[in-house]
DNA sequence: CCGCTTTATTCGTGCCATAAACAAACCGGC
DNA sequence: GCCGGTTTGTTTATGGCACGAATAAAGCGG
């Protein structure tokens, strides 16, 4: 019955509108003829289509005209998304703090907020906290202008029912079902999902032309996780679980992993692992910068190596190296499965970007094969910090704007009641 | 202009009839209202879709009734594909022979021919003996019943102009234009594809049920290949240049391997270095049954220690068990990163197949993380030898049954001219 | 004011899935 | 043998929707 048949006319019609908004979204401001031919609808359908986004108030008419000043021929209406329509409302987890932003319907942050909180807390005092600033971030903002609200969880999901299954940073949370929470709370509608996830996501949504690109999104923080971008589609692996980069083995012999399992990546670069490889450094009797940064009250953190490494300190940049080698295994081994375009590295690593960079372009360059790696560009991400943020923000505006898949019609499946 | 816009509503009709087509296919022998259950189409659509597709002579009725003897109702009329309307032609070259079988719509094989080569030779003599495989099993067939052609290479392609680019068992083949040639002397549409990825592509083919899951395929043969099939969708990396996980770095410290890394998964399970593990054993005074087995004149080569391995001789089962442990860890590597539903191992390894498959899983459950495991499936193809080959035609009979992907119209790609 | 060019709209057409009614074919029971 | 019950398959009319073609709109340069 409700199966994804591909036969109702309607579903063109619904098609085509989320085509023409995501064409106007991406090249706003823009025209009716431009949309007309990116998308290749005649301009006829054109015209009717974004009459009727103009009625519901998705789309709006500007004042400007097109920037090539000289041209023949009618001056164009332009058009833009009336992002102001709608209001999402967009809450990142994690274990060391909650933040909540309110963005318009093209994810562009109209408040923030957040708290710090204690990773230990009981999933109750969270959610109140999480609520907290959220209703911070939604002062004088209309209940109906809320088209929804995104979730991003740092742990194992349930994603259609949103429910955070377990996270290894918040050892209370297990089988908490935060999205029916907030939705009671916040009577909208509310989608969760990882942040590595959403990280990939707010990427597509920021550079369209990733679209039919295969991309690695790499992230370090406490853990080192990856998601993947496959033409434009955000991959997700069986109940979720996929993109555990850290956990892959780069060493037989090596040490053993808290994983179980021995010589996993996060042993070389995780951030106790990091901070082990400074001590080791300390004991040996260099790190001399680094012993003295300790005497100076600093915790010995990734974050203190890396400021070191970049004011110039040798040991902690070779720390860094090291580090930017095995990270440069492991992506040289996704890039020899996948064969991606692009690897995109985002994470709390700001003050040693380049020189981490440069360490793991020089291993990927030894150790992917010449085919591959020949074209694979590398780079940090342009936005780093509030990348899942604002990707829960997108996996709500994304509803409005992007195609859905089109799938042969639960042909074996179970039909999973529609 | 050509575009693959969503507008055009030909495209549907063209849309649903690969659906019916595709349904029948997957059910047959089935009938209209089953299909029209299964697609979702509504039975007066089904209706005309049918009868249009039985006017082209692409399904036909049949005698037979439904198998469930005692039912209410009008007995349904029985339809199946003719596969017999058309013809395709496959061939699979690789490194030491070449094969051709001629198969009808459905993939059964008609007829079936192989010569074997010396992959030194020119790519003008082979390309000789593969017309003259081709014609061989071509006989009797009147041209216009030929639907098209696909060929399995061993290596680097160029897949839309048809162009092998390099092999790296195959010297003399560089930039050979094969799909173009062959086109040109057999007068049918040729299309090409790397062997790796028609292998996953006929498991697609042969179970529907894999049109929602994340399989990895490995093949096994002188070096080990991956290919991926994501919720149906054949996984193709840039410059299809995917799959190289016999090059995945499983120790650091590891030997060097010819690709200019070091400690591959091929420095392990290679067939070389599966060879070089056996003359290391006989080195060091084990390995008796494989000693007096090369006294026999036997070759020292991989299946020669399988068959060993599975007549209980422990030090070849040794052996075995060591390349399935390498395999095991590049596998759980794969699972860390993919999560992927089902890994399905094929290649030469009949004789050893249950005991490389025991110490897969076994190094599996150790190395991987326990809820990505804990539901994954791996198992032999049940097709192994000519699963490329079958591939091959699959690669021209899914045009007929498979859809295509709908995609943004090229908003940012340029237009490829459709 | 007139050709020229590009943008936008209007109106009618044709295609195609679908709804609804109907016909077909078999069952079991009286 | 006939009649409700049941499922399959067809026919005809309908309505939605993209599209083609003609037209209008709005600028330019001369």
């Amino acid at each position: 019955m409700s199966q994804s048949q591909i036969g109702n006319t309607a579903l063109i019609s619904r098609l085509n509108k989320r085509l023409v908004l995501h064409a106007v979204r991406v090249m706003q401001p823009t025209f009716r003829a431009e949309v007309a031919r990116k998308t290749g609808l005649k301009p006829a359908t054109v015209t009717s289509i974004v009459n009727l986004l103009i009625d519901q108030q998705l789309l709006r008419e500007v004042p400007g005209t097109t920037d090539d000043g000289a041209r023949f021929g009618r001056p164009p209406l332009m058009l833009e998304v009336n992002c102001d329509i709608k209001r999402i409302l967009a809450i990142d987890l994690e274990p060391d703090r909650v933040r909540a932003t309110l963005t318009d319907l093209r994810v562009n942050i109209l408040a923030y907020h957040e708290e710090n909180i204690d990773r230990f807390e009981t999933p109750e005092k969270i959610l109140a906290r999480i609520l907290k600033v959220s209703k911070i971030v939604l002062q004088g903002v209309p209940h109906r202008q809320l088209l929804g609200a995104g979730v991003s969880l740092p742990g194992l999901i349930d994603q259609k029912n949103g429910v955070l299954l377990s996270s290894t940073n918040m050892p209370k949370w297990i089988d908490v079902p935060i999205g029916p929470l907030l939705e009671k709370e916040l009577k909208i509608p509310v989608h969760v999902e990882r942040s590595m996830h959403l990280a990939a996501l707010y990427e597509k949504w920021t550079y369209p032309h990733l679209q039919d690109r295969k991309v690695v999104i790499i992230s370090l923080r406490t853990g080192i996780g990856m998601s993947l971008l496959l033409n434009g589609q955000l991959y997700v692996g069986m109940q979720g679980l996929d993109g555990e980069i850290g956990h892959t083995i780069v060493d037989v012999n090596g040490k053993a992993c808290e994983c179980g399992s021995r010589g996993c990546l996060e042993t070389f670069v995780s951030a106790s692992a990091i901070a082990a490889r400074g001590r080791e450094m300390i004991d040996a009797g260099r790190g001399v910068a680094l012993a003295a940064a300790l005497r100076q009250g600093r915790t010995l953190a990734p974050e203190l190596i890396y400021e070191l490494a970049r004011e110039d300190d040798g040991d902690c940049a070779e720390i860094v190296r090291e580090v930017g080698r095995y990270i440069g295994i492991a992506i040289a081994n996704v890039i020899n499965l996948l064969a991606p375009d692009e690897i995109v590295i985002c994470g709390a690593i700001d003050t040693a970007e380049a020189l981490l960079l440069a360490a793991i372009r020089a291993q990927v360059n030894v150790s992917a094969l010449p085919r591959s790696r020949a074209n694979v560009i590398v780079r940090g991400a342009t936005e780093k910090e509030k990348l899942p943020l604002l990707g829960a923000a997108v996996l709500i505006a994304q509803e409005l704007f992007e195609l859905p898949e089109l799938r042969h019609a639960g042909m074996a499946a179970p039909v999973a009641a529609g």
